[in-house]
DNA sequence: TAACGTTGTTAAAACGTTTTAACGGCATCG
DNA sequence: CGATGCCGTTAAAACGTTTTAACAACGTTA
């Protein structure tokens, strides 16, 4: 009755099909990688060994003779009171599910490593031949224990260290696309809510929020909050905001877990979004749609920075020099109720 | 100035760390896995070698000693039209995230293998000591698969063959839910519609289903669509019952995708929902909140169900005969606009 | 005091694959 | 006709770790 859950005896190996289709370990192994010709006849000896056999190659094995592991890793080190919650790593989720795909159409399995309380033990312990690294912070973690694994890194977001290849978001373009909008939508005094983290995503909307405020002849304010505390935080800053300002009429809130917070903050002091306050965030996930009213958001199109830069890490990994990284297409705004023209 | 891009001229291993530390490579080893005691001093040395050196274990050396490849592979077959597209395999993906963060604390990675056309060739290039199947077909084509690895499976679901280990996601508990939330709502013919693959999911809701309208009198009425057609086999089935039963008032339809396409249906038949009709489903994912208007739904415990999977699985590949898998809790209605009482 | 278990260490074996160097045979090119 | 190169194959080496068997030294128990 055990029968079932038992180990198998023996691991089958590529020294039993090279037995039982009557020819030497090499070739068994030239015949399934293909890197050297085999006889068609032999080979087809071997591929029915291996069936009947039910040979798995044995891939730590293999790895170690390669040097490969076969998987890249994601990263993500957002603190998990961003990222965690009801988006649930919505925006690493998303990366996720599609460099999943086009790594797994190059026989390379992806896998996932979520934001963590000890880094170094989990990159310890993880086998990978590269790693994809969303939205690095300039002091990262993750920046040197993966230089520390001399593996190939491509970020997706903006380079935090001069020469890492990188899938630009765009953080200028999406800064003034929401900045542009909600001035357009009517909005002039509205401050701009950003994380206390050194990101090269909160300076870039920071700088072109203030550019282009000022160049419209209006007083840039900027918020800055702890992200880790969550959207708790966001509520409070809003509050705080609204009574030093009372003629606040919009937010420019690019974190949703704080866009969400900012909402329930208004909420709390009695605005009606949007009539009395417009609120834009930047990733188009679940927060920002369920929310009511649901956030006007940025396509920053994910799926195809994600698709790009598994691309350009697993050409990497084989080797190249230059991962042709094309440009992705502008992000596009996504117009919801809580930035409605009247 | 391609320093930075130069693959290092050869890998520190444990041989180095045992010349540098003066000590023997079994040492080292024990040092660092601590399987056996080690002076303290002699450690210390070790530790330093270690950091000086930089060095880093090698994964797959010590995959190929110890059997393990330190990893867990989550899988899902379900029909990418079903899976994929605007839900961007949310269902898989929120199990994933939970998975990967218990896993990585056992310091086992999650790799992630979405439906793909080749399930054959993505098995034989991926390393995993065990498996998590969300929802397995009972013709699944990763069932022989995995057993041809004889590595440890649990399911997320319900079993698809007898002796599986399986968390179990209250098929029959969320179909009665669903069934008399409909029938207190008001509605008197609704029919359930599901997909036409062969799964336990789809037996158990249509038992339940027909046993609760027989014995409140009503007719029960079962739609088949192939989910491969996504959205628009949806709005088809439910276009052509309207038309041989105008008096529909309800639609039980437990697969997301399969449910915004009922929505696009009625739309385009002009009922309202939900004072026309109401309208149901199971998953609570990014599609049914952001339907319009929203659509009533389940709360699986999804989160739960995928740590309780992983640990048991992580049981399992440590040798745990009967992995201790506690029931989770009854599932629980979500309700929303689609079905509101009038 | 003899037997025994524990600590701390080592040399050597083992894990299963791919790669290397080599070989004979055969065709092609000068 | 000799040199060259490709095809098909093999034996042996190599990859870097963990485990095994063994040993010395030391306490503890009988």
């Amino acid at each position: 009755m055990t029968e079932t859950t038992k180990r198998p005896e023996k691991r089958v190996t590529v020294i039993d099909v090279a037995r039982a289709a009557q020819v030497s370990p090499g070739t068994v192994s030239n015949a399934i990688n293909g890197k050297r010709p085999v006889d068609s006849e032999t080979r087809a000896r071997i591929e029915k060994a291996i069936a009947t056999l039910g040979y798995v190659p044995n891939m730590a094995a293999r790895g170690m003779r390669t040097g490969r592991a076969g998987t890249i890793a994601l990263f993500s080190s957002m603190p998990t009171a961003v990222a965690a919650g009801a988006s649930k790593l919505g925006f690493m989720m998303e990366i996720a599910a599609s460099a999943a795909q086009v790594a797994l159409r190059r026989n390379v399995a992806l896998v996932l490593v979520p934001p963590i309380a000890a880094p170094a033990d989990a990159l310890r312990n993880v086998p990978f031949d590269g790693a994809l690294l969303v939205e690095p912070a300039e002091d990262d973690p993750f920046l040197d224990l993966l230089s520390a694994r001399a593996v190939p890194v491509v970020g997706i977001g903006a380079a935090p260290r001069a020469g890492m290849p990188c899938i630009d978001l765009h953080y200028r373009a999406t800064a003034k696309l929401l900045t542009e909008h909600l001035l357009s939508a009517g909005s002039r005094s509205f401050p701009l809510v950003i994380g206390t983290s050194a990101r090269q995503y909160y300076r870039e909307f920071e700088e072109m929020y203030c550019t282009i405020l000022a160049s419209a002849g209006l007083v840039p304010r900027v918020i800055r909050v702890d992200e880790a505390h969550g959207e708790e935080a966001g509520a409070a800053a809003v509050e705080a905001r609204l009574a030093e300002d009372p003629a606040l009429d919009g937010v420019l809130v690019p974190v949703d877990a704080l866009a969400t917070g900012v909402m329930a903050g208004l909420r709390a002091a009695g605005r009606n979004v949007p009539r009395d306050v417009r609120v834009v965030t930047r990733y188009d996930g679940l927060r920002a749609r369920t929310e009511t009213p649901p956030l006007t958001a940025v396509d920053l199109h994910l799926e195809e920075a994600a698709e790009r830069g598994t691309l350009a890490l697993l050409d990497m990994i084989e080797g190249a020099e230059t991962p042709p990284v094309r440009l992705l297409p502008e992000p596009a705004l996504v117009l919801r109720a809580s930035s409605a023209p009247e």
